[in-house]
DNA sequence: TTTT
DNA sequence: TTTT
């Protein structure tokens, strides 16, 4: 069918850090989650509610793909845009099911990090706290462990 | 959960004309399956190659269930813009199933038929005349015979 | 500056033919005007009023240069995705003037032509009309004096 | 013009704070410029570049309007939708100018802030603290001094 | 599962 | 004028 458009564009958070296939094509697939939420006032009781509705990403989009990998974390504020896209799996008991995700394409769709830079070292959590389990740092995910990305930030 | 943002936009072909179900409350709800497309040409075999898609619509906002009613139709070509939402269902065997779903809620949403006015069957009337004047008519779905909605068209 | 989205999503019809600029580089740069509308009903008078809105769109992105091209004309019906860009430039007298236009670069934006397919010959049209200047066809652009056009039509 | 969409979609930084207009009519219009930049490495110098587009918006919309005078300030990040319009208006050595803007109108338009709730001042509240219970305040701009804005928050 |  |  001609002139169609199938777009989506999401704000949200992650659920949980983006889960990496390494496909044995030697390409990349990242997953996650991520959810927006609607808050409004209950006309009746006058209550606040709040609905969360969560969206399964795909990413097939190699230089995305290595974005999310590298940057995106639990909790991460992120821009995407994609297209949805039904899939049709089989359940244990042989039933076809369906889930409906946003998947950014070779060359289509975009992801962007909306969280703000981290500033530096926050250096003045530690001051005399224990927090033992804590990070030493919160920073982007690139850790100093595993140095590098000398080459271009796309965000 | 603050700051999100949840949109879908999609531009397509009605499948079938819409369904529209009047609430006990009043309301009107109304639904339709809309296809999307992308052709390609694939590398190896170098043959056309079309993936088709298909959205569920359900529209709550009541300006443009009216819309939808009166205008959209089996084959009808809309811009439709909404935000996902995921509902739970019961199967017949009880077990959970999911169906995402592209919802206008109320003043939420948009609505566009992006078909061309239609020169209602202008064939039979143009045989030998000169078309002077202007075609009979280039009015849009409500053809002169039902003369109807005399309010505003909203497209 | 990190973290930033521009988009813009026009769907309107155009004011005129395309105008194809092929640069010294050996690029091709398409420029059209498209005009966006909108209509409501005056509330003290009553009357239905109307204002259009003209948007300057420019395409370095090859591929969509070339679908301009061969497929858009005037009275087109079209799905534009780019970006903003306010361009300052010289007027005769010297002073700085700011001109916004919708880009669409080098792999980015979208171009989707939305006006169905014509229904091949309108034969009926000319039969004992004069309508001497009246193009025999109405068909999309690629006419059948210059064929062709065999590889891949992008909608 | 019937069957047409006028949608502008920026993520970007305010460089100011928000101008705020009340009408003489009792109405508030707000105004602020939001930036956008994209960052590329030129491919002969090898250089890193950026160039940051200025967008200017304006509010019409009175419950977005009440949002940005009250959340935005310079340097909030922010998601906002809008219509483009082009505005002309006289120079003073009378020549006309046209200005594009981003337009919220009345029932239209989106605007969400992007900037997480700033958890003001932590650093010292938690010198030597166990923040065992939470920082003290979570809330955005309208201070504890100000405490007013018992209503919703649209974010 | 996120976030507020 | 923002931001990185």
């Amino acid at each position: 069918m001609s002139g169609t458009v199938n777009k989506v564009i999401i704000i949200g958070h992650l659920g949980k850090d983006p889960e990496v296939t390494n496909t044995s094509a030697g390409s990349k697939i990242v997953r996650f989650s991520i959810a927006t939420s609607e808050t409004w006032r209950d006309k009746a009781s006058g209550e606040r509610k709040e609905r969360t509705e969560w969206h399964n990403v795909v990413i097939f989009n190699e230089g995305l793909a290595d974005v999310a990998e590298r940057y995106l974390k639990k909790g991460s504020k992120a821009y995407v845009e994609g297209q949805l896209a039904t899939r049709k799996w089989q359940a244990q008991d042989g039933t076809d099911r369906y889930s409906t995700e946003i998947v950014l394409k070779t060359f289509r769709g975009e992801l962007t990090l909306l969280d703000r830079a981290e500033r530096q070292a926050p250096s003045e959590e530690s001051y005399g706290t224990t927090r033992s389990s804590a990070p030493a740092s919160t920073s982007a995910k690139p850790s100093p462990v595993q140095p590098a990305f000398d080459d271009d930030i796309p965000f």
